[in-house]
DNA sequence: AATGCGAAAGTAAGTGCTTACTTACCACAG
DNA sequence: CTGTGGTAAGTAAGCACTTACTTTCGCATT
């Protein structure tokens, strides 16, 4: 019924083949969980047979665990930190913020799969889910609550205990994210571009914690 | 292997029996989603053969559907509203919003079956879940942008978009809630009591937006 | 108080279909 | 003629759900 066959027809590389598969898996869990979904359908949607995605993949488990590790290897490193240390050392708030805050509802909105796929995970307690989430989102706190840390010793915000701080302004954009990806897609409740949404969050918190 | 019999021998009462698997089976449903659970876990989990679960529920659906019809029944009406009513018409800013947040928390950390369930159902795109946060959802935003309105009109608060506040500040909460019973659920990242995470979100807020 | 009985509570043992996964075999490029 | 990419046709287990039957209870009539 939703199945979406792909005519692939030709013969492949075997490493491209292997992406492919692994691509298209990655949409159906996303959409539907790892439980949700069948190898037949993985098969379908690649366009090759159920046997050769057996031939790429050991196992349905392997074939989830391979994304997972895909995911956290493209997205762990790269973006976040470096624009956003040297806006830190210029001691630039609303622009440590706003960044943070654009970057990850930016990165949400075009790649919702990502966090449908974490959510699964979580609720599915598959613990490469949680790897990903604890070597990410603790250098996000440890980022930001060093850097909240440090303005407290400047003057410029008052004495809230940082990590609380974190913990509301990543509620902000994450919880924004997760509306506008799961419960109100059309965006009856609040409809707002990025950049507004990340200027206001960052407007709150900062106006919230200033001394 | 995680099938728990309960030896629930005896003839029970049509109505309780219902009840009865009712509550097992949205245990299982919240640990591990509608697809991911058997029908024969839930009719072992409450000491029955499968034909009776059968008996009481035409199918699995309506079992699903059941769990939900009866969670909105039993949450959406009763608590929230009016402790904040009277808070909100003595123009007690604090009282709204700590109020607010300190229901939410505790409701989650108490019941948190209910948050994993309402994750799953948006997952999975059951409607039923997505009535509930329609209805629900969308008083908690219409009562807190109008109190915002409101005191904005009043010279308390600046000029932002009440809905941009009222996400910015739900997210906060939820955000903590889910990250306590999905990811961090021995709060590493933070470990804070109820009612403190209540103040400090909501004294962040009034902050932010005050004049 | 004993009896008989209809309806409700409960089940063992299936049904047919779907699932994850395998086997045994083919096509063809180097 | 060998190794790699690919498949048709399985297989055994598991799935939601049914059938045909037994047990137990409440209670009206003797």
């Amino acid at each position: 019924m939703d199945i979406i066959l792909e005519s692939t027809n030709t013969r492949m590389a075997g490493e491209e083949r292997r992406r492919q598969i692994l691509h298209k898996a990655m949409q159906l869990f996303s959409n539907k969980g790892f439980s949700g979904t069948t190898t037949k359908e993985i098969a379908a949607a690649a366009g090759v047979s159920e046997a050769t995605v057996f031939k790429h993949f050991a196992n349905k488990d392997e074939l989830y665990s391979a994304i997972l590790d895909h995911k956290a290897c493209a997205r762990s490193l790269p973006s976040p930190f470096e624009a956003l240390a040297e806006k830190a050392a210029a001691k630039d708030d609303f622009g440590v913020f706003y960044t943070m805050a654009y970057n990850a509802i930016t990165h949400h909105s075009e790649d919702c799969a990502f966090l449908r796929l974490m959510l699964h995970s979580a609720l599915e307690d598959h613990d490469l889910a949680r790897t990903f989430f604890d070597s990410f989102v603790t250098k996000v706190y440890e980022f930001l609550s060093e850097y909240i840390r440090s303005r407290q010793q400047d003057g410029a915000f008052r004495d809230v205990e940082p990590r609380i701080a974190v913990r509301a302004f990543t509620g902000m954009f994450i919880q924004h994210s997760l509306n506008n990806i799961l419960w109100d897609k059309e965006q009856k409740l609040l409809k707002i571009s990025n950049e507004d949404a990340a200027r206001e969050f960052a407007l709150i918190l900062l106006q919230g914690i200033k001394k």
